[in-house]
DNA sequence: TTCGCGCCTTGATCCATCTCAAGGCGCGGC
DNA sequence: GCCGCGCCTTGAGATGGATCAAGGCGCGAA
């Protein structure tokens, strides 16, 4: 049992005064050259859809390590991540931390609650991302039919996604987990029209260690044994190649 | 690592002949007397929708054991549960099995992929169910958007609880697993209508053990554990009642 | 260039849970 | 009412990963 949990800071979005909020910026065309377009869920909306959704929308900036979303706080937003990266998970009172996922340009992140909000995030990186008050977002859904299939959709992914790890969390060994964990992160590197070898991992091994119920030092001894055999090589400690990517993608299915 | 995985069985939902399957009914006003409607995705819909949905529906009647979706086959149908119950688990090659979680009365199956199934299922007791061809099924969604909004909301629910059960999985010890589990058992049979206090297991303790990510052992010995502390009490194998339910609830956060 | 700090790696030991191995017990069939 | 079989419980020993404990190393600040 990992008791080392991180304590979450209170930072990041101040409450709704966005007319006074420094990284709320007018979002008027903003749309318009958004580069997170083609991963959202407003890339199926015509132009006026797009405009009667931005009508809801901030945008806003948040430096790496900002909290953006606090477990248990009322749900009054939601979110599209246009640029950087974030985590989301959940705590125990005692500090235990589950990383829930990690999520990229192009993301959303708010569909999963009517009650209170089911997750904390935090920006692992300098962060940019649409707000919406979720009250607004859920009357647009009403009118923008393509937005709601589209939401569906990609809640129906995710639901596919958290089952795998599911299966992850109970049944995978160690090396499992982490070969797993690599190539997850290579497909979706090329998802977004990345390369699929040279894996980047933005975020610190406490964190792959959260997601994937392990330990830091389990994670780093795997990285290291993985090395040795040479199924990877490592690039200081935030880049892995996938050398022998067959030899990986048996070991995550027991092999 | 629990390699005592159990060979899904081939049995069940016969192919794509409804008008030859001893199990398929004509569901023409089935619908009016359905008792599990207040707990379906069908529960906001008005007579006519209902009519519209109906039309693409069969009625099947399965016994327990049969295995009516086959992780990794073509996603061709989706279910309602009208009465029984069901798992839905994934397996890994070596027969290693993740149980992903219980269905009852009024669960809907079938949201979570395009592609191909990404679980099994099987039933648990004799089980009823309406099931509809994906294709006509989706495009029913885009007439009834009342529909498609409870399907949202109900997928959005599904996704929280598997973030629920990440946590368990990653970083909860035996005992806050069991514990938990009793608990949300409790709290989904009175959502049914059913009591919150003799909690009913219709399903064995490999079900559970693989649905917690722990062996059957395991299971049984944190039950005779919390039987010995008083927290609960066994009737037979399979009804538990919750004495303390205090006691169980702060050690479902690790008290 | 050096210093200091945080994060990562490595090592030694421990322990919660798994694995292996017997029974026990309830239930349906005969 | 007895018998068998499957499932559940209990025990004893093995072990994968956690915990505890040092270093090492890279990077930004001065």
């Amino acid at each position: 049992m990992s008791a080392r949990g991180i304590e979450p800071r209170r930072m990041g979005v101040p409450g709704a005064q966005p007319a006074h909020d420094p990284h709320c910026l007018p979002t008027a065309e903003a749309c318009a050259v958004c580069e997170a377009r083609p991963f959202s869920i407003c890339a199926p909306l015509s132009t006026a859809e797009l405009a009667e959704l931005d009508r809801f929308s901030t945008t806003l900036h948040l430096p790496a390590g900002a909290t953006f979303v606090h477990e248990g706080d009322p749900a009054d937003h939601c979110f599209n991540i246009t640029a950087g990266s974030a985590k989301i998970y959940k705590l125990l009172p005692d500090g235990r931390r589950q990383v829930i996922g990690f999520l990229f340009t192009g993301d959303f992140l708010g569909t999963a609650t009517r009650g209170p909000y089911g997750i904390s995030a935090e920006a692992m990186t300098p962060l940019s991302l649409c707000r919406f008050e979720r009250t607004s977002f859920r009357a647009v859904l009403s009118r923008l039919p393509a937005l709601e299939h589209a939401l569906l959709d990609r809640t129906a992914d995710e639901l596919e996604a958290a089952r795998e790890q599911m299966l992850l969390l109970g049944r995978k060994a160690a090396r499992e987990r982490v070969a797993s964990f690599l190539l997850s992160l290579s497909r979706r590197a090329v998802r977004l029209g990345r390369v699929a070898d040279p894996v980047q991992l933005p975020m610190g091994r406490t964190d792959i260690a959260d997601y994937l119920g392990l330990t830091t030092e389990t994670v780093s001894r795997v990285l290291t044994q993985l090395r040795t055999e040479g199924m990877i090589r490592l690039n200081g400690t935030s880049e892995v190649h996938l050398t022998r990517r067959a030899a990986l993608e048996s070991l995550c299915e027991g092999a």
